[in-house]
DNA sequence: AATGAGTGTTAACTAGTGTTAACCGATTGG
DNA sequence: CCAATCGGTTAACACTAGTTAACACTCATT
Protein backbone atom coordinates (compact mmCIF):
# COMPACT_ATOMS: atom_id res chain seq x y z
CA UNK A 1 0.00 0.00 0.00
CA UNK A 2 1.24 3.01 -1.52
CA UNK A 3 1.30 6.01 0.95
CA UNK A 4 -0.87 9.63 -0.05
CA UNK A 5 0.69 12.56 0.10
CA UNK A 6 -0.72 15.37 2.66
CA UNK A 7 -0.21 18.77 3.23
CA UNK A 8 -1.13 20.16 7.14
CA UNK A 9 -1.25 23.82 7.71
CA UNK A 10 -1.88 24.16 11.51
CA UNK A 11 -0.23 26.72 13.78
CA UNK A 12 -0.55 25.50 16.53
CA UNK A 13 2.38 22.92 17.33
CA UNK A 14 0.73 20.52 19.67
CA UNK A 15 -2.26 19.87 17.68
CA UNK A 16 -0.03 19.97 14.92
CA UNK A 17 1.89 17.62 16.43
CA UNK A 18 -0.99 14.79 16.97
CA UNK A 19 -2.41 15.38 13.65
CA UNK A 20 0.43 14.38 11.66
CA UNK A 21 1.60 11.45 14.03
CA UNK A 22 -1.93 10.01 13.73
CA UNK A 23 -2.29 10.30 10.20
CA UNK A 24 1.56 8.85 10.06
CA UNK A 25 0.57 5.70 11.63
CA UNK A 26 -2.31 5.76 8.64
CA UNK A 27 0.00 6.00 5.83
CA UNK A 28 -0.26 9.27 4.98
CA UNK A 29 3.18 11.31 3.85
CA UNK A 30 2.31 14.26 6.05
CA UNK A 31 4.29 17.72 5.27
CA UNK A 32 3.18 19.62 7.87
CA UNK A 33 3.76 23.83 7.80
CA UNK A 34 2.89 26.29 11.15
CA UNK A 35 2.24 29.17 8.59
CA UNK A 36 0.14 30.56 5.63
CA UNK A 37 3.21 31.31 3.24
CA UNK A 38 4.86 28.39 4.08
CA UNK A 39 2.13 26.08 3.16
CA UNK A 40 1.21 27.80 -0.19
CA UNK A 41 5.39 27.07 -0.75
CA UNK A 42 5.32 23.57 0.04
CA UNK A 43 2.10 23.12 -2.06
CA UNK A 44 4.02 24.28 -5.19
CA UNK A 45 7.31 22.16 -4.72
CA UNK A 46 4.92 19.01 -3.42
CA UNK A 47 2.13 19.03 -4.97
CA UNK A 48 0.01 17.19 -2.00
CA UNK A 49 -2.88 14.77 -3.08
CA UNK A 50 -5.19 16.72 0.03
CA UNK A 51 -4.62 19.90 2.14
CA UNK A 52 -5.79 20.40 5.40
CA UNK A 53 -5.92 23.76 6.82
CA UNK A 54 -6.25 25.79 9.57
CA UNK A 55 -8.22 28.90 9.27
CA UNK A 56 -6.50 31.13 11.96
CA UNK A 57 -2.97 31.02 11.14
CA UNK A 58 -0.18 33.58 11.10
CA UNK A 59 1.22 35.41 8.01
CA UNK A 60 -1.71 34.39 5.48
CA UNK A 61 -4.48 32.36 6.97
CA UNK A 62 -6.21 29.44 5.62
CA UNK A 63 -8.77 31.01 3.39
CA UNK A 64 -6.00 33.02 1.86
CA UNK A 65 -3.67 30.20 1.12
CA UNK A 66 -7.34 28.21 -0.49
CA UNK A 67 -7.68 30.46 -2.91
CA UNK A 68 -4.14 30.80 -4.10
CA UNK A 69 -3.95 27.20 -3.97
CA UNK A 70 -7.89 27.51 -6.13
CA UNK A 71 -6.06 29.64 -8.43
CA UNK A 72 -2.96 26.79 -9.41
CA UNK A 73 -5.36 23.48 -8.93
CA UNK A 74 -9.08 23.85 -9.03
CA UNK A 75 -9.17 19.85 -8.15
CA UNK A 76 -7.07 19.28 -5.35
CA UNK A 77 -9.22 18.64 -2.29
CA UNK A 78 -9.57 21.00 0.51
CA UNK A 79 -10.16 20.76 4.42
CA UNK A 80 -10.37 23.56 6.11
CA UNK A 81 -10.12 23.28 10.62
CA UNK A 82 -12.30 26.01 11.96
CA UNK A 83 -12.59 26.97 15.74
CA UNK A 84 -14.90 29.48 15.07
CA UNK A 85 -17.92 27.29 14.26
CA UNK A 86 -19.93 30.33 12.96
CA UNK A 87 -22.06 29.69 9.97
CA UNK A 88 -20.45 32.43 7.92
CA UNK A 89 -17.15 30.99 8.19
CA UNK A 90 -18.59 27.66 6.82
CA UNK A 91 -20.14 29.54 3.81
CA UNK A 92 -16.76 31.49 3.07
CA UNK A 93 -14.93 28.35 2.84
CA UNK A 94 -17.58 26.55 0.50
CA UNK A 95 -17.23 29.89 -1.62
CA UNK A 96 -13.82 30.16 -1.64
CA UNK A 97 -13.41 26.07 -2.90
CA UNK A 98 -12.93 23.93 0.23
CA UNK A 99 -14.83 20.77 -0.26
CA UNK A 100 -15.51 20.56 3.60
CA UNK A 101 -14.24 21.84 7.34
CA UNK A 102 -14.53 20.53 10.34
CA UNK A 103 -14.80 22.30 13.42
CA UNK A 104 -12.69 22.27 16.64
CA UNK A 105 -13.04 20.57 18.44
CA UNK A 106 -12.58 17.32 16.61
CA UNK A 107 -11.99 13.59 17.02
CA UNK A 108 -9.18 12.19 14.57
CA UNK A 109 -11.83 9.44 13.02
CA UNK A 110 -13.79 12.66 12.49
CA UNK A 111 -10.89 13.85 10.12
CA UNK A 112 -9.62 10.57 9.03
CA UNK A 113 -13.38 9.76 7.70
CA UNK A 114 -13.57 13.17 5.49
CA UNK A 115 -10.02 12.37 4.09
CA UNK A 116 -11.01 9.53 2.86
CA UNK A 117 -13.97 10.78 2.00
CA UNK A 118 -12.80 13.44 -0.21
CA UNK A 119 -10.05 11.24 -1.38
CA UNK A 120 -12.48 8.68 -3.12
CA UNK A 121 -14.27 10.91 -4.39
CA UNK A 122 -11.40 12.95 -6.78
CA UNK A 123 -10.36 9.36 -7.61
CA UNK A 124 -13.44 9.02 -9.09
CA UNK A 125 -13.39 11.67 -10.75
CA UNK A 126 -10.09 11.10 -12.17
CA UNK A 127 -10.43 7.71 -13.24
CA UNK A 128 -13.54 8.98 -14.95
CA UNK A 129 -11.10 11.16 -17.18
CA UNK A 130 -8.47 8.77 -18.99
CA UNK A 131 -9.64 5.35 -19.32
CA UNK A 132 -8.21 2.26 -20.80
CA UNK A 133 -9.52 -0.38 -23.25
CA UNK A 134 -6.89 -3.38 -24.33
CA UNK A 135 -4.04 -1.51 -26.22
CA UNK A 136 -6.13 1.51 -26.66
CA UNK A 137 -5.67 4.74 -24.57
CA UNK A 138 -9.28 7.02 -24.09
CA UNK A 139 -9.31 10.47 -22.77
CA UNK A 140 -12.84 11.16 -22.94
CA UNK A 141 -12.57 14.96 -21.76
CA UNK A 142 -10.40 15.86 -24.74
CA UNK A 143 -12.13 13.26 -26.88
CA UNK A 144 -8.85 11.64 -27.46
CA UNK A 145 -8.29 8.19 -28.53
CA UNK A 146 -4.91 6.33 -28.85
CA UNK A 147 -3.52 3.23 -29.65
CA UNK A 148 -0.46 2.16 -28.02
CA UNK A 149 1.69 4.86 -28.36
CA UNK A 150 0.81 5.90 -32.02
CA UNK A 151 -0.98 9.30 -32.27
CA UNK A 152 -4.11 10.06 -30.82
CA UNK A 153 -7.22 10.35 -33.10
CA UNK A 154 -9.76 13.30 -31.92
CA UNK A 155 -13.09 11.68 -31.75
CA UNK A 156 -16.48 13.24 -32.31
CA UNK A 157 -18.77 14.21 -29.25
CA UNK A 158 -21.06 11.81 -29.95
CA UNK A 159 -18.71 9.23 -30.73
CA UNK A 160 -16.99 9.94 -27.81
CA UNK A 161 -20.03 10.07 -25.17
CA UNK A 162 -21.16 6.55 -26.69
CA UNK A 163 -17.79 4.83 -26.13
CA UNK A 164 -17.32 6.05 -22.37
CA UNK A 165 -20.76 4.68 -21.57
CA UNK A 166 -19.78 1.30 -23.35
CA UNK A 167 -16.14 1.25 -21.25
CA UNK A 168 -17.58 2.07 -18.15
CA UNK A 169 -20.44 -1.18 -19.19
CA UNK A 170 -17.52 -2.86 -20.50
CA UNK A 171 -18.55 -7.21 -20.36
CA UNK A 172 -21.85 -6.01 -19.51
CA UNK A 173 -24.97 -5.35 -21.61
CA UNK A 174 -25.65 -1.51 -22.41
CA UNK A 175 -29.47 -1.38 -23.01
CA UNK A 176 -30.39 0.48 -26.43
CA UNK A 177 -32.95 2.54 -24.75
CA UNK A 178 -31.18 3.61 -22.17
CA UNK A 179 -27.96 4.78 -23.82
CA UNK A 180 -30.98 6.48 -26.48
CA UNK A 181 -32.55 8.48 -23.77
CA UNK A 182 -29.20 9.26 -22.20
CA UNK A 183 -27.37 10.63 -25.33
CA UNK A 184 -30.17 11.35 -27.71
CA UNK A 185 -33.35 11.95 -25.78
CA UNK A 186 -35.25 9.68 -27.15
CA UNK A 187 -35.27 6.37 -28.46
CA UNK A 188 -37.25 6.23 -31.51
CA UNK A 189 -36.77 4.72 -34.59
CA UNK A 190 -34.67 7.48 -36.37
CA UNK A 191 -32.15 8.39 -33.05
CA UNK A 192 -31.99 4.09 -33.13
CA UNK A 193 -30.76 4.05 -36.54
CA UNK A 194 -28.23 6.72 -36.23
CA UNK A 195 -26.84 5.30 -33.13
CA UNK A 196 -26.26 1.86 -35.13
CA UNK A 197 -24.32 4.23 -37.34
CA UNK A 198 -21.52 5.31 -34.60
CA UNK A 199 -22.05 1.53 -33.10
CA UNK A 200 -20.32 0.99 -36.91
CA UNK A 201 -17.93 3.92 -36.28
CA UNK A 202 -16.46 2.59 -32.95
CA UNK A 203 -16.46 -0.91 -34.28
CA UNK A 204 -14.03 0.99 -37.41
CA UNK A 205 -11.50 3.17 -35.40
CA UNK A 206 -11.33 0.17 -32.53
CA UNK A 207 -10.10 -2.64 -35.04
CA UNK A 208 -6.52 -2.26 -34.77
CA UNK A 209 -7.11 -4.38 -31.55
CA UNK A 210 -8.51 -7.35 -32.16
CA UNK A 211 -9.16 -8.57 -28.52
CA UNK A 212 -12.13 -5.77 -28.19
CA UNK A 213 -15.39 -6.27 -29.51
CA UNK A 214 -18.87 -4.20 -29.50
CA UNK A 215 -21.20 -7.60 -29.85
CA UNK A 216 -24.86 -7.11 -30.26
CA UNK A 217 -27.32 -8.63 -28.25
CA UNK A 218 -30.32 -8.50 -30.67
CA UNK A 219 -33.52 -6.49 -29.40
CA UNK A 220 -31.89 -5.36 -25.74
CA UNK A 221 -28.38 -3.86 -26.86
CA UNK A 222 -24.62 -3.89 -27.39
CA UNK A 223 -21.63 -5.36 -24.85
CA UNK A 224 -18.06 -4.32 -25.43
CA UNK A 225 -16.00 -6.83 -24.98
CA UNK A 226 -12.47 -6.69 -23.73
CA UNK B 1 -25.60 54.65 -9.60
CA UNK B 2 -26.47 51.61 -11.98
CA UNK B 3 -28.18 49.34 -11.48
CA UNK B 4 -27.83 45.51 -10.14
CA UNK B 5 -29.26 42.88 -12.15
CA UNK B 6 -31.01 39.94 -10.08
CA UNK B 7 -33.05 37.01 -10.47
CA UNK B 8 -35.53 35.74 -7.92
CA UNK B 9 -37.14 33.06 -7.57
CA UNK B 10 -40.32 32.46 -5.44
CA UNK B 11 -43.78 30.97 -5.78
CA UNK B 12 -45.64 32.69 -3.36
CA UNK B 13 -47.06 35.89 -4.95
CA UNK B 14 -47.41 37.60 -1.97
CA UNK B 15 -44.18 37.03 -0.53
CA UNK B 16 -42.03 37.42 -4.14
CA UNK B 17 -44.21 40.54 -4.75
CA UNK B 18 -43.26 42.23 -1.17
CA UNK B 19 -39.00 40.81 -2.28
CA UNK B 20 -39.28 42.43 -5.30
CA UNK B 21 -40.18 45.33 -4.68
CA UNK B 22 -38.45 46.28 -1.88
CA UNK B 23 -35.24 45.55 -3.88
CA UNK B 24 -36.65 47.58 -6.85
CA UNK B 25 -36.65 50.21 -4.54
CA UNK B 26 -32.91 49.39 -3.44
CA UNK B 27 -31.42 49.94 -6.72
CA UNK B 28 -32.31 46.28 -8.34
CA UNK B 29 -33.42 45.26 -11.07
CA UNK B 30 -35.61 42.31 -10.40
CA UNK B 31 -36.70 39.81 -12.44
CA UNK B 32 -39.32 37.95 -10.24
CA UNK B 33 -40.16 34.28 -11.50
CA UNK B 34 -42.17 31.69 -9.72
CA UNK B 35 -41.32 28.53 -10.80
CA UNK B 36 -38.36 26.66 -11.37
CA UNK B 37 -38.63 26.10 -15.24
CA UNK B 38 -39.20 30.11 -15.91
CA UNK B 39 -36.31 30.63 -13.61
CA UNK B 40 -33.88 28.62 -15.42
CA UNK B 41 -35.04 29.95 -18.89
CA UNK B 42 -34.42 33.54 -17.55
CA UNK B 43 -31.40 32.72 -16.07
CA UNK B 44 -29.62 32.09 -19.56
CA UNK B 45 -31.61 34.45 -21.51
CA UNK B 46 -30.93 37.42 -19.02
CA UNK B 47 -27.50 36.54 -17.42
CA UNK B 48 -28.27 37.88 -13.99
CA UNK B 49 -25.69 39.16 -11.17
CA UNK B 50 -27.31 37.25 -8.63
CA UNK B 51 -29.57 34.40 -8.28
CA UNK B 52 -31.97 34.31 -4.95
CA UNK B 53 -33.80 31.21 -5.18
CA UNK B 54 -36.56 29.54 -3.07
CA UNK B 55 -36.01 25.96 -2.43
CA UNK B 56 -39.94 25.01 -2.77
CA UNK B 57 -40.89 25.71 -5.93
CA UNK B 58 -43.54 24.06 -8.72
CA UNK B 59 -42.02 22.23 -11.72
CA UNK B 60 -38.14 22.24 -10.33
CA UNK B 61 -37.18 22.84 -6.96
CA UNK B 62 -34.25 25.78 -6.21
CA UNK B 63 -31.55 22.95 -5.67
CA UNK B 64 -32.36 21.01 -9.02
CA UNK B 65 -32.29 24.67 -10.68
CA UNK B 66 -29.36 25.74 -8.98
CA UNK B 67 -27.23 22.62 -10.01
CA UNK B 68 -28.42 23.31 -13.72
CA UNK B 69 -27.56 26.84 -13.36
CA UNK B 70 -23.79 25.95 -12.27
CA UNK B 71 -23.12 23.29 -15.03
CA UNK B 72 -23.35 26.92 -16.63
CA UNK B 73 -21.65 29.33 -14.41
CA UNK B 74 -19.65 28.00 -11.31
CA UNK B 75 -19.17 31.41 -10.16
CA UNK B 76 -22.62 33.52 -10.07
CA UNK B 77 -23.55 34.22 -6.79
CA UNK B 78 -26.77 32.03 -5.23
CA UNK B 79 -28.77 32.50 -2.23
CA UNK B 80 -31.56 29.83 -1.52
CA UNK B 81 -34.44 30.42 0.57
CA UNK B 82 -35.61 27.31 2.50
CA UNK B 83 -38.48 27.14 4.74
CA UNK B 84 -36.57 24.21 6.52
CA UNK B 85 -33.89 25.35 8.84
CA UNK B 86 -32.27 21.38 9.06
CA UNK B 87 -28.66 21.99 8.55
CA UNK B 88 -29.11 19.18 6.26
CA UNK B 89 -30.66 21.41 3.73
CA UNK B 90 -27.90 23.95 4.21
CA UNK B 91 -25.07 21.09 3.26
CA UNK B 92 -27.11 20.27 0.60
CA UNK B 93 -27.44 23.58 -0.47
CA UNK B 94 -23.94 24.44 -0.64
CA UNK B 95 -22.42 21.36 -1.81
CA UNK B 96 -24.17 22.13 -4.50
CA UNK B 97 -22.72 25.24 -5.16
CA UNK B 98 -25.23 27.80 -3.34
CA UNK B 99 -23.06 30.51 -1.31
CA UNK B 100 -25.31 31.45 1.27
CA UNK B 101 -29.29 30.71 2.73
CA UNK B 102 -31.62 32.15 4.38
CA UNK B 103 -34.34 31.00 6.62
CA UNK B 104 -37.76 31.93 6.40
CA UNK B 105 -39.09 33.88 7.88
CA UNK B 106 -36.41 36.49 7.20
CA UNK B 107 -36.43 40.17 7.57
CA UNK B 108 -35.63 42.24 4.07
CA UNK B 109 -32.56 43.75 5.87
CA UNK B 110 -31.36 40.38 6.14
CA UNK B 111 -31.66 39.96 2.74
CA UNK B 112 -30.15 42.65 1.64
CA UNK B 113 -27.02 42.57 3.65
CA UNK B 114 -25.99 39.22 2.23
CA UNK B 115 -26.69 39.65 -1.24
CA UNK B 116 -24.70 43.04 -0.84
CA UNK B 117 -21.65 40.55 1.17
CA UNK B 118 -21.77 38.06 -1.77
CA UNK B 119 -21.61 40.83 -4.57
CA UNK B 120 -18.92 42.30 -2.79
CA UNK B 121 -17.04 39.16 -2.61
CA UNK B 122 -18.00 38.14 -6.20
CA UNK B 123 -16.57 41.36 -7.32
CA UNK B 124 -13.31 40.98 -5.23
CA UNK B 125 -12.80 37.64 -7.20
CA UNK B 126 -13.18 39.20 -10.41
CA UNK B 127 -10.78 42.04 -10.22
CA UNK B 128 -8.36 39.84 -8.50
CA UNK B 129 -7.79 38.10 -12.20
CA UNK B 130 -4.46 36.77 -13.32
CA UNK B 131 -5.24 33.20 -14.76
CA UNK B 132 -3.20 30.44 -15.44
CA UNK B 133 -3.78 28.30 -18.71
CA UNK B 134 -1.72 25.55 -19.49
CA UNK B 135 1.37 27.50 -20.21
CA UNK B 136 0.02 30.52 -20.98
CA UNK B 137 -0.81 33.74 -18.57
CA UNK B 138 -3.65 36.17 -19.30
CA UNK B 139 -4.21 39.17 -17.37
CA UNK B 140 -8.00 39.99 -17.69
CA UNK B 141 -7.56 43.55 -16.61
CA UNK B 142 -5.11 43.91 -18.74
CA UNK B 143 -6.07 41.49 -21.62
CA UNK B 144 -2.73 40.62 -22.20
CA UNK B 145 -1.57 36.81 -23.22
CA UNK B 146 1.61 35.70 -22.88
CA UNK B 147 2.74 32.37 -23.19
CA UNK B 148 5.85 31.59 -20.93
CA UNK B 149 8.26 34.20 -20.84
CA UNK B 150 7.80 35.54 -23.54
CA UNK B 151 6.62 39.16 -23.90
CA UNK B 152 2.75 39.28 -23.61
CA UNK B 153 0.37 39.91 -26.74
CA UNK B 154 -2.36 42.06 -26.88
CA UNK B 155 -6.20 40.47 -26.89
CA UNK B 156 -8.45 43.14 -28.26
CA UNK B 157 -11.80 43.57 -25.76
CA UNK B 158 -14.17 40.57 -27.44
CA UNK B 159 -11.09 38.30 -27.11
CA UNK B 160 -10.35 39.05 -24.07
CA UNK B 161 -13.87 38.29 -22.40
CA UNK B 162 -14.63 35.20 -24.53
CA UNK B 163 -11.05 33.95 -22.99
CA UNK B 164 -12.20 34.72 -19.91
CA UNK B 165 -15.43 32.97 -20.06
CA UNK B 166 -14.05 30.01 -21.37
CA UNK B 167 -10.98 29.59 -18.57
CA UNK B 168 -13.77 30.19 -15.92
CA UNK B 169 -15.88 27.14 -17.35
CA UNK B 170 -12.74 25.18 -17.86
CA UNK B 171 -13.15 21.54 -18.87
CA UNK B 172 -16.57 22.50 -18.84
CA UNK B 173 -19.35 23.15 -21.34
CA UNK B 174 -19.54 26.96 -21.79
CA UNK B 175 -23.33 26.77 -23.89
CA UNK B 176 -23.51 29.15 -26.91
CA UNK B 177 -26.43 31.15 -25.92
CA UNK B 178 -25.00 31.97 -22.40
CA UNK B 179 -22.24 33.51 -23.50
CA UNK B 180 -23.95 35.11 -26.30
CA UNK B 181 -26.36 36.26 -24.16
CA UNK B 182 -23.54 37.29 -22.21
CA UNK B 183 -20.91 39.03 -24.66
CA UNK B 184 -23.58 39.71 -27.44
CA UNK B 185 -26.62 40.68 -26.08
CA UNK B 186 -28.63 38.51 -28.37
CA UNK B 187 -28.21 34.92 -29.85
CA UNK B 188 -28.85 35.33 -33.04
CA UNK B 189 -27.31 33.83 -36.65
CA UNK B 190 -25.17 36.42 -36.78
CA UNK B 191 -23.78 37.13 -33.41
CA UNK B 192 -23.61 33.37 -33.45
CA UNK B 193 -20.73 33.29 -36.28
CA UNK B 194 -19.22 36.54 -34.99
CA UNK B 195 -18.88 34.31 -32.00
CA UNK B 196 -16.81 31.46 -34.23
CA UNK B 197 -14.69 33.92 -35.53
CA UNK B 198 -13.63 34.49 -32.30
CA UNK B 199 -13.20 31.36 -31.77
CA UNK B 200 -10.85 30.82 -34.58
CA UNK B 201 -8.81 33.29 -33.38
CA UNK B 202 -8.33 32.36 -29.52
CA UNK B 203 -7.41 29.17 -31.42
CA UNK B 204 -4.53 30.58 -33.29
CA UNK B 205 -3.21 32.20 -30.18
CA UNK B 206 -3.41 29.27 -27.93
CA UNK B 207 -1.56 27.05 -30.51
CA UNK B 208 1.48 27.42 -28.70
CA UNK B 209 0.70 24.80 -26.09
CA UNK B 210 -0.74 22.21 -28.03
CA UNK B 211 -2.57 20.54 -24.61
CA UNK B 212 -4.91 23.65 -24.48
CA UNK B 213 -8.16 22.60 -27.05
CA UNK B 214 -11.16 23.98 -27.59
CA UNK B 215 -13.45 21.63 -28.76
CA UNK B 216 -16.68 22.13 -30.32
CA UNK B 217 -19.89 20.26 -29.12
CA UNK B 218 -22.17 20.30 -31.83
CA UNK B 219 -25.29 22.28 -31.09
CA UNK B 220 -24.22 23.09 -27.64
CA UNK B 221 -21.48 25.09 -27.03
CA UNK B 222 -17.23 25.06 -26.76
CA UNK B 223 -15.04 23.62 -24.30
CA UNK B 224 -11.56 24.83 -23.43
CA UNK B 225 -10.07 21.77 -22.62
CA UNK B 226 -6.13 22.17 -20.62
C1' DA C 1 -11.64 67.14 -42.73
C1' DA C 2 -8.38 63.33 -44.19
C1' DT C 3 -5.68 59.44 -42.99
C1' DG C 4 -4.79 55.25 -40.99
C1' DA C 5 -4.69 51.75 -37.54
C1' DG C 6 -7.43 48.78 -34.94
C1' DT C 7 -11.66 46.27 -33.94
C1' DG C 8 -15.69 43.72 -34.79
C1' DT C 9 -19.25 42.12 -38.25
C1' DT C 10 -20.63 40.10 -42.44
C1' DA C 11 -19.77 37.26 -46.36
C1' DA C 12 -17.99 33.46 -48.97
C1' DC C 13 -16.08 29.30 -49.21
C1' DT C 14 -14.53 24.94 -47.01
C1' DA C 15 -14.60 21.27 -43.67
C1' DG C 16 -16.75 18.44 -40.32
C1' DT C 17 -20.67 16.22 -37.87
C1' DG C 18 -24.85 13.79 -37.26
C1' DT C 19 -29.15 12.09 -39.44
C1' DT C 20 -31.54 9.77 -42.90
C1' DA C 21 -31.85 6.62 -46.67
C1' DA C 22 -30.74 2.62 -49.21
C1' DC C 23 -29.21 -1.78 -49.57
C1' DC C 24 -27.72 -5.98 -47.69
C1' DG C 25 -26.75 -9.78 -44.38
C1' DA C 26 -27.91 -12.12 -40.05
C1' DT C 27 -31.05 -13.96 -36.72
C1' DT C 28 -35.33 -15.58 -35.13
C1' DG C 29 -39.89 -17.67 -34.88
C1' DG C 30 -43.37 -20.03 -37.28
C1' DC D 1 -37.15 -23.01 -45.08
C1' DC D 2 -39.32 -18.71 -45.43
C1' DA D 3 -40.88 -14.31 -43.97
C1' DA D 4 -40.20 -10.77 -40.84
C1' DT D 5 -37.43 -8.08 -38.29
C1' DC D 6 -33.22 -6.29 -36.62
C1' DG D 7 -28.73 -4.73 -37.21
C1' DG D 8 -24.34 -3.53 -40.35
C1' DT D 9 -22.46 -0.66 -43.57
C1' DT D 10 -21.99 2.91 -46.81
C1' DA D 11 -23.22 7.00 -48.90
C1' DA D 12 -26.06 11.08 -49.58
C1' DC D 13 -27.74 14.91 -47.33
C1' DA D 14 -28.60 18.86 -44.28
C1' DC D 15 -26.79 21.53 -41.12
C1' DT D 16 -23.23 23.42 -38.09
C1' DA D 17 -18.81 25.20 -37.51
C1' DG D 18 -13.86 26.70 -39.27
C1' DT D 19 -11.29 29.88 -41.76
C1' DT D 20 -10.10 33.74 -44.34
C1' DA D 21 -10.93 37.99 -46.25
C1' DA D 22 -13.61 41.98 -47.25
C1' DC D 23 -16.13 45.45 -45.23
C1' DA D 24 -17.83 49.00 -41.91
C1' DC D 25 -17.12 51.55 -38.05
C1' DT D 26 -14.62 54.07 -34.42
C1' DC D 27 -11.14 56.77 -32.75
C1' DA D 28 -6.93 59.12 -32.49
C1' DT D 29 -3.69 61.88 -35.05
C1' DT D 30 -2.50 65.04 -38.41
Amino acid sequence: MSTIKLLLAEDEPALGQIIKESLETRNFEVNWKQDGEATFKAFKEDTPEILVLDVMMPKKDGFTVAKEIRALDDSVPIIFLTAKSQTKDVVEGFSIGGNDYLKKPFSMEELIVRIHNLLQRSKLQKTADVLQIGEYTFNFPKQELSYKEEAPEMLTHREAHLLFNLIKNKNQLLDRSVILNKLWGTDDFFSARSMDVFISKLRKKLSKDSTIQIINVRGFGYKLIV
